[in-house]
DNA sequence: CATCAGGGCCCTG
DNA sequence: CAGGGCCCTGAT
């Protein structure tokens, strides 16, 4: 056993943003229904999350000090050494895409302000964009551990990879684990990282690092690219299947029309759109492409998130039941 | 004790 | 295009 090294972030800078407005921040950045993760931390007005920019280890801050419709965020980089000015402004642009925070949705507003459901979830939920905030690489990662697993295997498959490659690093009294860079994971013998628990999924955490690590795939790339290519391209990647595809869209903020039910949001659907228990997933994927077209995938995003926040506000019986931990 | 499905995907026939 | 197998766990 060896023991790893913590990484202190003791450089630090800030600066203001000012998001187009509306913008909820801790709507957007605290997701009620994701596995709790030590590669970040969300307390209300606030959130602390690990990065890796352009090969260096950073620890972002962020502060609500603004309100919905006159946004503001105090942004505090830290960092092991000086950052140049560049390096900054890159960053910035890099993190107000990854926060939404010049993502224009009102659109999306004005289309649904009648609906029938959305109507009564904008006002909790004004001003909230998808969270896609970790890089392509750490989400599907996280892809793969969700993968035909309940939450608790998965926060444990997580938190084994996290301690044994992940790097601890420590920034404004805060301990937060870094994921690991994907050449690392690329070498790791198959057996070791069955050891994890990890099971079949192993071979996908080898062969997806590889790819990373030879640089086939590239988040700013797929940036650019047309919605048709970076279907081709993610589905290159072992392990990455039609399910996982629709959220790793997300990352890239891609708006699309709904395609895939899982079991468990098929139950959700159910009580959402038909108030039943359980609506063929056909028929739940025909209703949400009837009321939101391409807008269908973030529409039931944003239901799903404002169910778990009321649900985290009060125990929503239904709901709890569905949940297993 | 055995069986099963879970926040899928790959591969085979 | 359907269906079996895959790792492990906790529920039954």
């Amino acid at each position: 056993m060896t023991k790893r090294k913590v990484i202190v972030l003791k450089k630090q800078c800030s600066t203001e943003i000012v998001p187009k407005a509306p913008y909820n921040f801790d709507k957007t950045v605290y997701d009620p229904s994701h596995f709790p993760t030590p590669i970040e931390i969300w307390k209300p007005g606030k959130f602390w999350k690990t990065m890796r920019f352009k090969d260096r280890i950073l620890g972002i801050k962020f502060m609500d000090v603004g309100t919905i419709s006159k946004p503001k965020i105090k942004l505090t980089v830290f960092s092991a050494s000086e950052l140049k000015k560049e390096f900054i402004r890159d960053l910035i642009k890099d993190i107000n895409f990854r926060y939404g925070f010049n993502e224009d949705l009102s659109d999306f507003h004005r289309q649904y302000k009648s609906d029938s459901l959305l109507r009564p979830v904008f006002k909790r939920m004004r001003g909230a964009h998808s969270r896609s905030f970790e890089s392509l690489y750490e989400i599907i990662m996280i892809s793969i551990v969700l993968q035909n697993a309940i939450v608790r295997r998965t926060v444990q498959m997580m938190n084994n990879l996290l301690n044994k490659y992940g790097q601890k690093i420590k920034f404004n009294g805060k301990e937060m684990y870094l994921v690991w860079k994907p050449n690392k994971l690329a070498k790791v013998d198959e057996k070791e990282l069955r050891n994890l628990k990890v099971g079949y999924r192993a071979k996908m955490f080898t062969k997806i690092s590889e790819q990373f690590a030879k640089g086939d795939v590239n988040e700013y790339r797929l940036r650019e690219m047309s919605l048709e290519q970076v279907e081709r391209e993610l589905l290159k990647l072992y392990g990455v299947g039609p399910a996982s595809l629709d959220s790793l869209l997300g990352i890239l903020r891609i708006h699309q029309p709904i395609r895939t039910i899982s079991p468990w949001e098929q139950k959700i659907y159910s009580r959402l759109l038909f108030n039943k228990v359980i609506v063929s997933p056909d028929k739940i994927l025909r209703e949400l492409k009837r009321r939101y077209g391409k807008w269908s995938v973030f529409a039931g995003y944003i239901l799903f998130e404002d169910l778990f926040w009321r649900h985290d506000k009060k125990s929503i019986p239904w709901l709890e039941k569905e949940i297993r931990l």
